[in-house]
DNA sequence: GCTATACGTAAGCTCACCTTATGCTTGATG
DNA sequence: CATCAAGCATAAGGTGAGCTTACGTATAGC
């Protein structure tokens, strides 16, 4: 029978690329790995990694073999989840990872909730950008995560993942000063497409989040979309940090509605046809430990005051699990 | 992790009944069984099993587990099959099981058939009872098995074991003198009822299958059904002493069409609306497994010549794999 | 060429897991 | 009721699987 650890550093190096970094994820030594990946090899009997250049890269039967320990691990993490649903009351550590602007936001309203409904439940937040959140929940690092993505920049389906949505939010395009009148008041009227609502800006300076986050991506495709390449002049994650700058006339950006709560005087801001869409997510299969659908059912509550506007539950990944 | 060779005792533990019996099952002594599955019981930090005067039995949540660990176990079948699929040729040990009846009958010329496509498979034919099949299957002991049922005596549904049709033949009434005329042909014209064709010989001697076989049930259950219970006199597998002994007068038996074709004189057969299914049996999730893909395309073209009456492939499990 | 990175192999150590030994409880038997 | 076997659990001890450390080799970047 095949080792089912060893089929999750099959599907570790998959993702990851080397075994060096497989190794540290899990701590272990590199040299750890390579010996169990070459026991599994010859197990299977068939090879599954090849050397390539100075790393190695799955073979054919080896990406196949890393489908079915997807499978075999989602499976487990199910049985765990229903295990830990059978205990009664719900306790012990959750690992939490948030996206930066996460941290004021949807938070601490989600953890008021949690402490009130599950005493015992012991969050840990921690602060995780966007592209290391599979990595860490498949490490076992968090448990469950804040994620978001925008219109333009799809999230990548990856089948170890399990998403539920938990709140969709217009986009804002803040500027310091309008170009006529009409748009003056934060509300269009001179036209409702992407194009046309920034088309206005295309020669001004823009203020887009860091280089390589999904919302820096967001801000160049819509600007594309609209048929211009923005001209970008400053890199901020922080939403009220942009607002700031657009106040000040240094150019133009995009933030999402709740960050307009305590917009500053001089920034215009205009509704645009663009989204951003907050989910929960957490390993595949896990969906129905008790822990993580309280933290789901906190987070609905904690964003319910601000009008969330889906409530299904969606899935990424292609099995046929459910969650209420 | 739950560690899924811990999940594997559970699941013997579930179908065996006893720790000793899947100790005995897969050659380990019966304190490491219980010392591995205390553990488990621990990781789970459920209580998996509870004592029952001496013996064990499973809790609600030990019994879910289970139906995770057929789920997980299932997908590693696949994933070793589709290995094995990769690996080119075929070859190497395939161990059989068969029921006694299938030895003269169909497993020569499925070993023939199979020796010319696969000359470097090693075919290990081992007769089994049919009630060990799917316990022989799971312990590795066996990889592909010729099983039967009856009408009256359904296979219990086994989510471990896939099932592929192979033949579906005909019961005979097998008598040594005929009631009256008509049906000394050996053909039915008085009726086609199952209790129009056994009625007749209510009070007569029956000779079945022994005690605690499918045939011995489906003997009675038939009998039962046509409105009587059979005195049953003698009790003997084999067939063609089921024939010589109606041949000199000593009672009315059931065989299979197959077994028919050397009938002695003085025997009069009648065809009956009743039925025997043949298959191959095989771990779930062993379906793709080129070895045994082999040994099913062999057997359908070994009965082919005798007439295979259903071509199609069934799956007793539930779940959602496909083979040709 | 030099250096850092990445992987593989050899050697040795440690702990998980198995066996043996033993005791307890249960159920069958006379 | 006494006896015995079946079944499970625990304690103690041995050993091999799997880890780390150490080292060698090949590649990519400078």
């Amino acid at each position: 029978m095949l080792d089912v650890r060893r089929l999750h550093l099959l599907r570790e190096l998959d993702r990851r690329g080397t075994i060096a970094a497989v190794a540290e994820a899990l701590t272990f030594t590199a040299s750890a790995v390579s010996q169990q990946l070459s026991v599994l090899e010859r197990e299977a009997g068939v090879p599954l990694l090849e050397r390539s250049g100075r790393r190695v890269v799955l073979t054919p039967a080896g990406r196949t073999l890393v489908t079915h320990a997807d499978a075999v691990l989602e499976r487990l993490e199910l049985a765990v989840s229903e295990l830990a649903g059978a205990r009664e009351g719900i306790g012990g550590p959750l690992r939490i990872g948030t996206f930066p602007s996460g941290g004021p936001a949807i938070v601490p309203a989600t953890l008021a909730e949690l402490a009130q409904r599950h005493p015992a439940l012991e969050p840990m937040v921690q602060e995780i950008d966007s592209t290391r959140v599979s990595d860490g929940l498949r490490a076992g690092e968090l448990d469950v995560a804040l994620v978001h993505d925008y219109d333009f920049v799809p999230a990548s389906p990856d089948t170890t993942v399990d998403q539920v949505p938990l709140l969709e939010e217009p986009m804002y395009l803040a500027t310091g000063t309008a170009i006529d009148t009409d748009s003056a008041r934060g509300t269009a009227t001179r036209g409702d497409t992407l194009a046309e609502l920034l088309g206005p800006w295309a020669t001004t300076p823009w203020i887009t989040a860091r280089d390589g986050t999904t919302g820096h991506a967001m801000a160049v495709r819509a600007c594309q979309a609209a048929g211009f390449q923005p001209r970008i002049r400053h890199q901020v994650n922080d939403f009220r940090t942009v607002l700031a700058l657009a106040a000040i006339g240094q150019g133009a950006g995009f933030v999402p509605e709740m960050a307009t709560a305590r917009t500053p005087e001089n920034v215009v801001l205009t509704r645009l046809p663009l989204f951003r869409r907050s989910k929960v997510a957490f390993r595949a299969g896990g969906g129905t430990h008790p822990a993580i659908a309280a933290f789901v059912a906190a987070a609905r509550t904690a964003v319910g005051a601000r009008g969330r506007t889906s409530s299904g539950s969606t899935k990424t990944s292609a099995s046929s699990l459910k969650r209420e």
